[in-house]
DNA sequence: TTTACTGCAAATATTTTGCAATATC
DNA sequence: GATATTGCAAAATATTTGCAGTAAA
């Protein structure tokens, strides 16, 4: 069965009240750099990697090392706070586990994710039952091509035509 | 609009045809170590990596580079036999397009993917249409918990509430 | 014969790990 | 004070690249 929770994103305090109670009941430590960390992870809108996040940290300039960004992804993966996922890159990427409730619009082009409600979909998802497995959250990725990048590529075959003409 | 072709799942041969045309047509050379890993991804049922690719070619007596392996998958991506996604761990992981059919139930303790259908699932997907983008392919990843890890879980847990209590 | 392709080995990129210093509980 | 956590640097893993030899067209 679907978990409630995930069809009512929490708002960012609320995340982070569920990331300390997450580190309390497993008799972990409430550090600054993990606080840190989990707001600059909700300031992303979207998925993002271990080295956006650590731009973005050097930018707002709290240092944290490698080795603790990693181990604390970890953390929040398993207090079920993010996700780890990919848009078929190299590296992880990651997004909040409330991003579920959007379908995800991967353009092939340029790599830009959108991401678009559906609420017949939410609704028809909430009901989706499957043998053998019990589900919590689910990940429409829908792979195409966004218009801008499906203009530019059409310009891009009528000049080299018209070059070829010539 | 969702193409059409990507609900009539091609036979192998179809699919070696299909690489075939894309290598003739790019003028690119159609070599055995091309049509040989064709065939050991075209065995594959899941979603693999370039590692597991390559160690069933090892076991096939086969070999082929790694550098080589890996400028093919990008060929097999642009030819559209393949398409790029992950597991959430490092490498990322390839799987055929036609795949696309099945809903993806990814279970978060033992990592292994069960494929399932769908067509009330499909038949809403073809119909779907989305703002300034056309869709190719979609899919659908379901994360939870299989029933033997559930069983397995729940097994451990009674073991250490016993030790605790004794 | 031309040049795309392969394999090798080295370079990059990403993630993990061992360990000493530090900070939380 | 005990020990979980951090940062550093090195190791491990995954992928890409340069180049010389080979083979497809």
């Amino acid at each position: 069965m679907l978990n409630k929770k995930v069809n009512e994103p929490l708002s960012d305090d609320a995340i982070v009240e569920k990331f300390n109670s997450y580190l309390k009941e497993r008799g972990k430590r409430r550090t600054p750099e993990r606080y840190e960390i989990l707001n600059h992870v909700l300031a992303f809108r979207k998925q993002f990697t271990v080295d956006d996040l650590k731009q973005t940290m050097d930018n707002g300039h709290f240092r944290v090392s490698q080795a603790t960004l990693y181990y604390t992804m970890d953390l929040l993966v398993e207090a079920d706070i993010l996700r780890r996922l990919s848009t078929g890159t190299n590296a992880v990427a990651f997004e909040r586990v409330d991003n579920v409730r959007h379908i995800h619009l991967l353009c092939q082009e340029c790599g830009k994710v959108k991401l678009v409600k559906d609420q017949n979909f939410m609704a028809y998802m909430n009901a989706l039952r499957f043998p053998a497995f019990t589900a919590s959250y689910y990940n429409l990725t829908v792979y195409g091509i966004c218009n801008d990048c499906a203009r530019r590529i059409k310009r891009l075959q009528r000049e080299a035509k018209k070059a070829t003409n010539q």
